[in-house]
RNA sequence: GGUCGAUUCGUCUAACGGUUAGGACGAGAGAUUCUCAAUCUCUAAAUAGGAGUUCGAUUCUCCUAUCGACUACCA
């Protein structure tokens, strides 16, 4: 019997999401998607330390950004709301309460002071403090305090967490769909702390069973990181008696920094020229991180990127649509080793999907821009001379500099393309070339041109040379696309004007 | 330090015991064009090292090296 399939992307409110998190996000969105599954977005503000505002909203409004759809969470509810974990706060203590009763856990009072100075003094002598099995007798925990006293001392407001009661010398034995089977001795585990007293909090481990327990989880897709964390988390599975319905985990590999040595940073972003966040992101201290969406990434490209980083379908495809991700996408073919992000190869990924855009749709990143220079144009031309130059860019903000000289006459003339063709010879060619232009009815790349190359070569002109002088006419410089398709778009008349222009300021 | 994980061109990756080790980005060269891009063609570029297992190892095992994660009343 198979169960639904059901997972979560769980993140910290603690700041924004860097790709690394909205690569979690994608891979758990495209495996419920393809599963027929659903795709949870559940909040873990169970740091009340580290809380950041605004944070929440950012996540949400990243995964829209990114076409990723959920279909339970914080904004749209559900069948098991609520999804932020501090508004689910009074049922956690319930479940440390059972795992006490079971004998898995246990009460500490030791507090914070007395924890360090341990640390500090296991350091000193070369080792490293372990809170597990040896030294756990030893410190003021429920284990060795009769019932009575817990309760008193629990009465009076001592201080006290829970701690989880970590086996001794037991082989964990794990499976991860990624990396396969793992064995870990619990000896070298410790007794990891499951309900904090300082804010009256579970901690990541317990609300995090516990909510994946309740709302049904199959399977949790999550960064490598938690690798460390995995046997615990089984043996918590086991404590509760919820083994026959645990979720299957993968571990996913980490993004490393595209230089240098670590995993992909907060920081390092605008270090490198590039964003590590979705959208642009100011931190509360007003700190400003830039972003892919404010950097003129389509979401399409981001997320086509993002999903090739770290997984492959085995096939030569690289251009994918998320319909396509969906498609193609399995857990199975996940890398294992950690990826290093490369820009370049982003940015050539955006100018795939630029190429694929609408003109119409381009035309609209298009207008505003133009507005700013003064010049007002209809979608229609605006869309036309797009689709003159849409495969020459890489951004939508490319669109201005590569269409501006159809809407402006050029006020300068590049100094270098001037020394190359504007040549006595050439010019007197040009006024030759405006008397045969103005021949015409109207300027077509269709029918002008052809003509105009046999008029040339009747004339025993240098095609190369004259059709460069033009184009200075014209534009400005020796660019850009076919010098008849940007005559035609500008019309006889701009045409013949700009040739008398240029040869009056070039004199 | 300990535990766990990883290791194919500069980068992302394919090849799940038998291939001239493939593709993409980037780089270089050429073709094309009225120019610049784009496009097309070509080139350089990798199995970390060492032992095994096997008729045969990129692929399986072990060791070494390197890198990474984790080692909080953070997630």
């Amino acid at each position: 019997m198979e169960r639904r399939v059901r997972v979560r992307f769980a993140p910290s409110p603690t700041g924004a999401l860097h790709i690394g998190g909205v690569r979690t996000a994608l891979y758990n969105y495209l495996f419920a998607r393809s599963h027929g599954g659903d795709f949870i977005l559940r909040i873990e503000d169970t740091d009340s330390q580290r809380f950041v505002p605004g944070a929440e909203a950012y996540i949400i409004e990243a995964l829209k950004w990114c076409g990723i759809k959920t279909d339970e969470g914080v904004e749209q509810g559900g069948p098991h709301a609520p999804y932020r974990q501090s508004e689910r706060k009074d049922i956690y203590l319930k479940y440390a309460q059972q795992l006490i009763d079971s004998g898995n856990a246990y009460y500490a009072f030791d507090s914070a002071e007395s924890l360090d100075a341990m640390r500090k003094d296991a350091e000193s002598k070369g080792q490293t403090f372990a809170y597990n099995y040896q030294v756990r007798n030893q410190l003021e925990t429920s284990l060795k305090l009769s019932a009575d006293e817990v309760k008193q001392r629990i009465a009076r407001g001592d201080q006290w967490v829970v701690r989880f009661k970590m086996p001794e010398n037991e082989n964990v034995e794990m499976d991860d769909i990624i990396r396969g089977h793992i064995t870990i001795n619990t000896s070298t585990l410790d007794d990891k702390v499951l309900y904090k007293s300082a804010d009256q909090l579970p901690t990541y481990h317990l609300a995090n069973i516990v909510d994946d327990h309740l709302m049904e989880i199959s399977h949790v897709i999550r960064g490598e990181e938690w690798l460390p964390s995995l046997p615990l988390h089984y043996l918590l599975y086991r404590a509760f008696g919820w083994t026959d319905t645990q979720p299957q985990f993968a571990h996913l590999p980490l993004l490393l920094k595209p230089q240098g040595q670590g995993k992909l940073s907060k920081r390092d972003g605008d270090k490198f020229g590039f964003p590590v966040f979705p959208l642009r992101w100011v931190a509360p201290d007003g700190e400003v991180s830039s972003g892919y969406r404010e950097d003129g990434y389509l979401p399409e490209a981001f997320i086509n990127m993002l999903a090739l980083l770290g997984w492959n379908p085995g096939t030569e495809q690289e251009i994918f649509s998320m319909d396509e991700l969906i498609a193609a996408f399995s857990l199975e073919k996940v890398s294992k080793a950690g990826a290093r992000f490369n820009p370049e190869k982003a940015k050539w990924f955006n100018a795939q999907y630029i190429r694929k855009c609408d003109d119409a749709k381009l035309a609209e990143y298009l207008i505003p821009m133009l507005a700013e220079k003064g010049v007002s144009t209809t979608p229609e031309r605006a869309a036309k001379a797009v689709s003159l130059i849409k495969e020459r860019a890489t951004f939508p903000k490319d669109l201005l500099p590569l269409t501006e000289y159809m809407f402006v006459a050029p006020s300068q003339y590049d100094e270098k393309s001037v020394a190359k063709f504007w040549k006595a010879e050439n010019v007197e060619n040009l006024k030759k070339l405006a008397a045969k232009l103005a021949e015409f009815d109207k300027i077509t790349a269709a029918e002008t041109e052809p003509a105009v190359h046999q008029w040339i070569m009747d004339n025993q002109m240098s095609m190369g040379q004259l059709m460069n002088t033009l184009r200075i006419a014209i534009l400005g410089i020796s660019q850009g696309p076919s010098i008849f398709d940007i005559c035609e778009f500008i019309g006889k008349d701009e045409t013949l004007k700009r040739i008398e222009k240029a040869i009056m300021a070039n004199a």
